[in-house]
DNA sequence: CTGAAAGCGCTAACAC
DNA sequence: GTGTTAGCGCTTTCAG
């Protein structure tokens, strides 16, 4: 009469059933489970079949407690729905299992809020490390990860000037890099599409790329016509709507990612709007769905698979108590396509 | 000297000390976390000062062992890398972060194995109820899921004839109504591109629907020119290829869903055909990419969102020890879009 | 190489 | 409404 178990809650072999069953102690069964090394051959064999035969796997909240560790890694993106960052996941993902590791995402919907949120979330689920988007947030958060011990890895993003582990690309100088050709191809009467800055150090750093370039060519950065809004296609559209609605609309249309990219070209199609005849438009990331429009976008590759592969091993090794890692900064690279030309003449 | 904890783990407040601090019990600290009501306004007070001061937050483990619950619920999809499950995995995710829950996936590449690893990992993480895609799986795992008492849900299909809790949609009938439409234009020789249908009833109720169609046109349904291969553009691309190399090629190629469509629209292009003047094509679930092709494809509506949100609700339900609700079908809509026509004459 | 035993931090009876 | 206390099941020192 000391059980309290419901009736419905299954009662589960433990450890000291294994050991039972296997004339051995909880330590020997723990060792064969854990490090068999150390146990000996005939004693595992006879642990491993107890453990079989009774259909044994252990308590995660007992091991999580006594161990002080799950195998959880945290990720948290901005968002699920479209596919920037699947494939970097789906990377991450994979890699982390090969380590024995299990990935726990959750999203943020591009909400400073909703991620500090979903960070304590996270951590109070167990999570052993994190990985995050961008550098941008409040100092508070990295003081309350480092006091409970969670390694974090930023991704996405490269900034020489953030000491923390960072693995990421060169946002500003790739978009420095497009905006480069953009120009040399003779515009000078420049539209941008780009998420917010506020809060998100990619979108900010990108803008600023395209700026250098102006400068670069002798063009004020000021004159660009820049609107600002949350990626989605739709988006997109309405913003490329109103640049061409502009009294001198632009010759091209810089956008902050494909997503973007993909509703102005869309929008350029509703609008009779031949493309890059009448307006070139450029992306960001090159997901697949760069190349899947017609024509196809001219855009900046990004290699995510890569980035989510990398962040997962230096993430295990943070977990083991390594020592944070340098700074990693992967190379992007021009995609020229379809959808970028010289402006008519 | 008995301290065992590493130099490196920090050394938290624990809920002994949040009540020695507050001058109160650890069950009064503990109800003030997880069941306010229960406590006394001016004790609250002074408990959540101190977890405040303290900057307490609880052990994950501790809490899962003694509670037996962890608050993460499992998801395994097939692919993350593209928006066939993320709408609904989005959807899934935010209505369980309504209810308190965490949402933990993995994919499993469309591997039974990997499906069975991930399912085995996902339940050692201490998931207390599982959401899995299509019925089709070794009956072993569900049996392995009813020991451990873990509650699991199926998405993403409808069938009558299983008992376990599920929530979907008909496949079979959804794609019927679209070959219907297809053959009510009057093709008669049609194509199909598919997933395998080992060990996917989605694919396989899919096929078996346009199989169903052509019976009752009175169309021979192994007539059916029927390629399977893996879900991506470019398998898509390359079935169609095939398709139209046939001696007859079909005047209409019925795709299983749209990643398969839109690959299979590239190579039309690619080919100079014109669709649909030349071939018609259709797809399925009406995901993002659908309506961004040029033209836009023809494909069946699948309600994602829906789906996820009603998923987190059975779920959590279910996860409260309550019976397994009743199978629950949602409805498909047809969307006629640019891609889909009668055949030249 | 194996065993004994001391916790890990929290929850939930149960008693007051 | 609050306190006492017995576990939850596992890991890991330490002794042998």
């Amino acid at each position: 009469m000391n059980r309290r178990l419901s009736d419905t809650a299954p009662n589960l072999p433990t450890l000291a059933d294994v050991a039972r069953a296997a004339g051995v102690s909880t330590a020997t069964v723990s060792r064969c489970l854990n490090s068999p090394a150390l146990v000996q051959t005939a004693t595992r064999d006879r642990v491993l079949s107890a453990v079989a035969a009774l259909g044994y796997s252990p308590n995660f909240g007992a091991r999580a407690l006594a161990a002080r560790r799950t195998g959880i890694i945290g990720a948290i993106i901005p968002t699920m729905e479209n596919a920037i960052f699947a494939r970097a996941i789906q990377a991450f993902q994979e890699e982390l299992h090969l380590s024995g590791q299990t990935l726990l995402v959750a999203s943020s919907s591009y909400s400073p809020e909703i991620e500090a949120d979903q960070i304590r979330t996270l951590v109070a689920r167990g999570a052993d490390a994190l990985l995050l988007i961008g550098h941008d947030r409040d100092p508070g958060i990295y003081a309350f990860l480092e006091q409970r011990g969670v390694p974090v890895l930023v991704s996405w993003a490269f900034d020489p000037a953030q000491a923390r582990a960072s693995i990421g690309f060169d946002n500003r100088r790739a978009m420095a890099g497009l905006a480069q050709e953009v120009l040399q191809l003779g515009h000078r009467n420049i539209g941008m599409i780009s998420a917010h800055a506020a809060g998100n150090d990619r979108a900010r750093d990108r803008i600023a790329g395209v700026r250098d370039a102006l400068r670069d060519h002798g063009v004020d950065p000021a004159a660009l016509d820049l609107i600002e809004t949350p990626y989605s296609i739709a988006n997109g559209a309405e913003a490329m709507a109103r640049l061409m609605a502009l009294p001198t609309p632009p010759t091209v249309v810089i956008c902050g990612n494909d997503v973007l990219a993909v509703g102005a070209l869309q929008m350029a199609r509703q609008l009779g709007l031949d493309v890059p005849r009448q307006v070139s438009i450029t992306g960001f990331d090159d997901i697949e769905l760069a190349t899947v429009v017609d024509p196809a976008l001219t855009t900046v590759h990004v290699p995510h698979r890569e980035m989510g592969r990398a962040a997962a091993q230096l993430l295990v090794g943070m977990v083991g108590g390594g020592a944070a890692p340098a700074p990693v900064c992967l190379e992007t690279k021009l995609c020229f396509r379809g959808t970028l030309a010289a402006p008519r003449t």
